[in-house]
DNA sequence: CATACATATGAACAAGTATCGATATGTTCG
DNA sequence: CGAACATATCGATACTTGTTCATATGTATG
């Protein structure tokens, strides 16, 4: 268990679809937007200042990776992170970036 | 510093633009396979089967985010990864994408 | 039921990019 | 220096994808 650091091509495949997802400002933008707390889509779109159609097509996509997850509440859905393990990751990734100067 | 969880617009786009260049799977198998050891241009082609004008390629890219790192030997140019910052994020992120399934 | 509101979907376009083939740069050795 | 090898760059192409506009689905309220 030591040595699992290179997956299979497959895992490659999933992975990099992953980080393709992330790999887009608007829905990195998103994302850490529900990281604080549950969003209905027409706050992201107000706070964010985005077309509303466009964080819908993005929510889908962040859906269908099982990224994020939305429940109903009367008229509004409101989109959070899907598990914890997801949120630890973007935290995760947003201090790597931010201690990524003076490394060496 | 407990909650530094959303990132600002501009570190959000540098985020964005690490992310992406993970998001694909050629370049993330080259990324693995230089995890082990450092490795030729030559030895990736060969190894990943791809064409050794691609893995210049994409190696640019990844040079360009310092990402990778390639020192001369010789005829021979061995690429690895930038630094350990680098090769933790990509393991954590593998053990992420493994333990995906059996969540909830 | 009809109206208003919130979200989702579909078509279309522009911009970006992964890949390939050919060629150039650079390095070693005779 | 010139031949051979390793890597990098350039041009072109096919494909992906982020975004917008228009419209559909769904949900609550008078």
């Amino acid at each position: 268990m030591s040595k699992p650091t290179v997956p299979s091509q497959l895992d490659t495949t999933i992975l990099a679809e992953t980080f393709r997802l992330l790999g887009d400002s608007t829905r990195l933008r998103i994302l850490f937007f529900c990281l604080e707390s549950p969003r209905s889509v027409g706050d992201i779109a107000a706070s964010l200042d985005l077309s509303q159609s466009l964080v819908s097509h993005h929510l889908r996509l962040l859906r269908g990776a099982r990224l994020v997850r939305g429940n109903r509440q009367a008229k509004q859905i409101f989109y959070e992170l899907a598990d914890k393990h997801v949120s630890d990751m973007l935290v995760d990734m947003a201090h790597h970036v931010c201690e990524e100067s003076g490394e060496e």
